[in-house]
DNA sequence: GACCTATCTGACTGACCGTCAGATTTTTGT
DNA sequence: ACAAAAATCTGACGGTCAGTCAGATAGGTC
């Protein structure tokens, strides 16, 4: 059963002691959304549930192993979004079809950043595992958006010379990264909603060339 | 003399010591590049220098004040950079001084990229003076950036319900976002020329409409 | 209730942080 | 050139956290 919740060591675990660690994998993202990656301690998580360090090393070689897993968890929220990348974008329906999109892109950003920053940060120190989950869950969206702009190149609408996958990237790296700035950009007279809006006009150009 | 260099409790210090706190940045500087910001310790910079962390604390209350100190010397070899973004993109020669910016970032990125994600870290966790430094250093490139778009709404050439800052915060983006993601794009084929192309006519169509 | 197994934790070692008193080096005054 | 003063540096220490392990506790089985 390749779907067995394991301990740090590889052996198959319990009931009891499957709730024990959802209970610190749910601490371990409720720290890192309060104190971010940077203050969070072993100690903390643990006393969070009522527990000590050594309990979590039962389930986690160490914290990464737990931030990696929730990260993976987040991977599966981000899933659905593919659906609403398809070619076919057109002059008349488009333009709403990228808000859908980054409306859905802003509350999966919203659930899980604290996550996706950390896991980000560590695929961008050189982390092995970290760069793999990143890159699967970037693959997803960027095959999808990557498809939208070779269509895009076909049609003529959008110049040759576009590296479809780093176009791709692009707009990934527009869309975290607005989302990210928010907070300081609104004190600077963005609001949510011209955030919201600029972004889909941006997509929609950039994968259409309308 | 407010350029005087300061020691940790504020007096001012002598020519010596100047020298050790200098020592001190750069060890930092290459250990953040090195090992990154998780895996910093006081005890490396000053063994690094062949000192102990006494001395680090002498000039710096924190490791975040060394940091701060570096995000703060990367925004100088950011401020030339304005230079290359003034309004005025034509159809003839835009595109071109597209890529002259597109390179001209590239060397400020490979230079600081390490300081750079540990302040925008420090920064998207909330850290006062890591907000405000980022925010200074983008504000550079923004208000430029800013002023491109607009020229371009009010030439019908860009829609007027695009807001300026915030397609001026999505170039930025997209610009660092790539740039860090290079090493793992070049695995997948697209090669940094690839980059470089795209990025240049990326940032030229969304800041000109061309 | 006795036994077996799964789960949990107290207590420990080692590493790093941040401080301070005192040692060392440099500068100043004569 | 020398002593006194100032500037700079550091050894050694108390406190906190990471990670380990042996033994305690809880839950299930017969």
């Amino acid at each position: 059963m390749t779907d067995d919740v394991l301990a740090a060591d590889g052996r198959v675990i319990g009931t009891r002691a499957i709730a024990t660690r959802r209970r610190l994998l749910d601490a371990t993202a409720k720290l890192l959304t309060e104190q971010g990656i940077l203050d969070l301690r072993v100690v903390d998580i643990t006393r969070d549930i009522g527990s000590s360090p050594a309990t979590f090393y039962q389930y986690f070689n160490d914290v990464d192993e737990a931030i990696l897993e929730l990260a993976k968890e987040a991977t599966e929220d981000e899933k659905p979004l593919v659906s609403l990348l398809q070619p076919g974008w057109n002059k008349k329906t488009g333009l709403e079809q990228a808000h859908h999109f980054v409306d859905a892109y802003m509350v999966f950003w919203d659930t899980h950043h604290a996550v996706l920053r950390a896991r980000n940060l560590k695929a961008e120190e050189g982390n092995r595992h970290f760069r793999a989950a990143r890159t699967e869950a970037n693959l997803l969206i960027m095959n999808a958006l990557a498809a939208m702009v070779t269509e895009g190149v076909n049609a003529k609408r959008l110049p040759d010379s576009l590296d479809p996958f780093t176009t791709a990237a692009a707009v990934v790296a527009m869309c975290e990264r607005l989302l990210a700035f928010q907070p300081e950009m609104a004190k600077r007279g963005s609001d949510k909603n011209a955030i919201r809006n600029t972004l889909a006009i941006l997509l929609y150009g950039a994968l259409t060339g309308h």
